[in-house]
DNA sequence: AATTCTGACAACCGCGGTGGA
DNA sequence: CTCCACCGCGGTTGTCAGAAT
């Protein structure tokens, strides 16, 4: 443990060395290291622990002041946009927390870290596959991420009636009834037609560009990462208009509309119906395994996985078979 | 109503990297 | 070069509130 001290008495260190503080912070120590932060500012937190009469470690007060009590550490959920953004910067980056979190003004890396591993990974261990897989990354890269940007457009345009994550196949979906509303959807080619405000600009005060033109090969899923910013589709609710994709609109990247019969994915990927009509039985199987897990997806900023999800994720699963 | 389970978040620990003395 | 303090990260545990039984 490194508690040497550098500016204050070390009399005093030994005895505190031995009686030193865990656990939870009571409101008394955070009044006391706010104090001492405001007089004598931060930094050199061994010291700083000691002068300020708190019986923790340097480590321990640097923790908490960074991840709590910092005057512009930001609170509460998660928002949709900082989502994005977080799977954006982390198939950049990878678990590089401080970095993404520098991204996400008043986030924390705990925090991020904890989103991740609460929220992302229990995705992953639901689809039984690694976080870090192919799959999982595509089936991020391909559905969540679009879905994340569709629904904050569907946010931002409350009025835009063909957007919004329609993609509960309903709850009493059989794998039939599922297969049947997949085949629906797919006869519906060409039909949709949607007009799309763009979410672009400032992120919880992060500069992030969300453009248009995501696309498999400009994602940086790929450990080689490309400047910033990231271009995102918004290819999405696969359910209603999964052959839509958007057009950006050359003299606005803000605003774009949905253009018939085109597909927003790469030549690599087979699309869901490619899956569905070979993937049935495996399907069927899976799902008798997850029961309605992935039929009951809400709207909620957790559910953000459906059945689609589940076809894209064993469509990969069998391209690379 | 009581108990158990689960999810989310806070906090800790160990390790390695970095920079200054 | 070595030592030391700090920092960042990954992994893990502890705590607590709400849901489920």
């Amino acid at each position: 443990m490194d508690v040497k001290g550098r500016g204050c008495s070390s009399a005093i260190q030994s005895e505190e060395d031995t009686d030193l503080r865990r656990g939870p912070w009571t409101v008394e120590e955070d009044f006391k290291l706010i104090n001492y932060i405001a007089n004598h500012g931060e930094g050199r937190w061994n010291s700083l622990a000691r002068c300020a009469g708190l019986r923790r470690t340097g480590k321990s007060c640097r923790l908490r002041w960074l991840n709590y009590l910092r005057p512009d550490v930001r609170r509460g959920n998660i928002t949709l946009e900082e989502q994005l953004l977080i799977l954006e910067l982390h198939s950049r980056w990878g678990n590089r927390w401080s970095k993404i979190a520098q991204h996400l003004p008043g986030r924390t890396d705990n925090e991020i870290k904890n989103y991740w591993r609460t929220r992302v990974q229990k995705h992953a261990k639901q689809l039984k596959c690694d976080v870090n897989s192919k799959q999982f990354k595509d089936t991020m890269r391909y559905l969540w991420m679009p879905r994340l940007v569709e629904r904050i457009q569907a946010a931002a345009t409350p009025t835009t009636t063909t957007c919004g994550p329609t993609t509960t196949t309903g709850t009493t979906s059989t794998a039939a009834s599922a297969n049947q509303h997949y085949v629906n959807t797919n006869n519906n080619i060409g039909k949709g037609k949607g007009h799309m405000a763009l979410p672009h600009g400032v992120i919880g005060g992060a500069q992030v560009n969300i453009t248009p033109s995501y696309t498999p090969e400009n994602s940086s899923t790929a450990a080689s990462s490309e400047s910033f910013p990231r271009q995102v589709s918004p290819v999405s609710d696969l359910t209603d208009y999964y052959h839509n994709i958007p057009v950006v609109n050359n003299t606005n990247p803000a605003d774009y509309t949905f253009q018939a019969g085109q597909f927003g994915y790469s030549d690599s990927l087979i699309s869901p119906c490619g899956y569905y009509s070979h993937g049935v039985d495996h399907f069927s199987a899976m799902e008798q395994n997850n029961n309605q897990m992935w039929l009951d997806c809400g709207d909620t900023s957790d559910n953000l996985w459906n059945i689609e999800d589940v076809f894209f994720l064993h469509q990969q699963l069998n391209n690379n078979m």
